[in-house]
DNA sequence: GTTATTTAATTTCGCAGACAAATGCAAGGT
DNA sequence: ACCTTGCATTTGTCTGCGAAATTAAATAAC
């Protein structure tokens, strides 16, 4: 085990696409950014694909796709719509990545942070309960690894990353996981992006730590009061928050 | 207002389906009972549509709206294969739809109940802060509407789906909303199935009202104590829970 | 005049067949 | 042992056609 990983990524930031997925992806961010609003009709399946100059086939895939998550609805005779944003599968991960591939909406970004900063935290409080010695010794390595390595580095984070995924498996709730996941999928790319060459936080390890021992004595309040901490601490070099009265806006769909 | 409502259903048990979707509903259905197992291969294009009895155009529309959610992935030479676990989108509608549509896996079910207790105590408690005087006022109705039709009507039904809708809108976060909604969704659905003749809990009521006062007053943790209650409540009335050792079958995707 | 029925128009939905592109694998060359 | 090349296989894309569904208008019935 002395020679080096190849660095591989967990999660691709662009994974290839085929041509009906550029084509879901161009128009998925077409409506998370607004360009085609709810209700709005887009045009025919002939007209769309003369227009992207693809086969009715890989534009009627896309539709599919986006049908899938939620975005639209098509009926014979009425065409395809925007549907209203309460049908919108927010939570998917495509659709995230969607929302937050241009201009991220702030407002948008922090109740994102809110939800995560709720059930990442309660996630604790189970892990706290349900924790195995396996568990232990996983979260273990990996704050040992983010100490050695810190986030500078491509190892360090994927430390900090294993630690996150350790404490959701011992949750051993498959939900939380599967949404845990998404969503931090979609806040690191996001922060990525637009925080380089930021000053980093404090370090992270002692909250970390903080957290692991809470787990570890099986103190699940604890726990939860940790992550929360230590979540605070991250949420520190996002932009500014500014939730503001501008956010009454356009309240209905 | 005299006239009696149509009875609009406003989740249709069953929307109408096309035949890509049927099928997808079919595989869907299939690879979360089990049929097929995450790293099976499926059948070819033309095996599959040629079984089917449909296009291959059909069949790979089905496919499709699975590889949106998740369930599968495409590569040409290899075939399509069920992803594994970790990749499904469990909490896309949809998927959670067809994980219950038969005989549910009552863990499974207790990590959805789990889940929802985490996320809607939370937003009661974020409702307690954001809440507006309309939001009130619709809260109110919603309570008094249970109260007049018990919960044994549809109309009451729809009045107590209309207190948790108004609640969310209160925490004026999108993500909440959506997520609590489409748990919501399957959880009512199942245990309605489920539980059918079955004697109905103690009244809700007084519960609802409690949560209610908390959040007119503002009372954040006492509206997440009340709303935790609340949903332990209506915990009661589903199967036996029965959180046992056998939970730790099969870890390995 | 109002209501029910029929007809027509439009749009998605589904089918069939062909070719292109990507990928894994084996054969062969270096 | 490694790299390249060719080949077979599977998904991906294109084209054209026709069916089904749904809306809206036209027509018939009362």
């Amino acid at each position: 085990m002395t020679k080096l990983m190849p660095l591989g990524r967990k999660h691709p930031i662009s994974k290839v696409l085929r041509l009906h997925g550029t084509i879901a992806r161009d128009l998925g961010t077409a409506i998370m950014s607004g360009v085609y609003q709810p209700g709005d009709l887009l045009t025919g399946e002939v007209a769309s694909s003369e227009r992207l100059a693809v086969s009715r086939t890989a534009y009627r895939e896309a539709v599919r796709i986006l049908a899938a998550k939620g975005l639209v609805e098509s009926k014979p005779k009425v065409g395809t719509k925007v549907s209203s944003k309460d049908k919108w599968h927010l939570l998917d991960p495509d659709v995230l990545a969607w929302a937050f591939e241009n201009e991220p909406d702030l407002d948008l970004l922090n109740s994102l942070f809110e939800l995560r900063n709720i059930v990442e935290s309660a996630a604790a409080a189970l892990a706290a309960t349900r924790r195995s010695e396996m568990h232990l010794k996983t979260m273990q390595r990996a704050i040992d690894g983010m100490a050695r390595f810190t986030l500078a580095t491509e190892a360090g984070r994927q430390a900090d990353q294993d630690f996150h995924t350790a404490l959701l498996q011992a949750t051993e709730n498959p939900f939380i996981m599967s949404l845990t996941t998404g969503v931090n999928a979609a806040v690191n790319t996001t922060t990525m992006f637009k925080q380089r060459n930021r000053p980093l936080p404090r370090d992270p390890v002692p909250d970390h730590v903080r957290v692991f021992e809470a787990i570890a004595d099986k103190n699940a309040v604890g726990a939860q009061k940790a992550m929360t901490e230590l979540i605070q601490l991250a949420r520190l070099d996002t932009p500014t928050p500014k939730r503001s009265a501008a956010r009454r806006t356009r309240r209905k769909t």
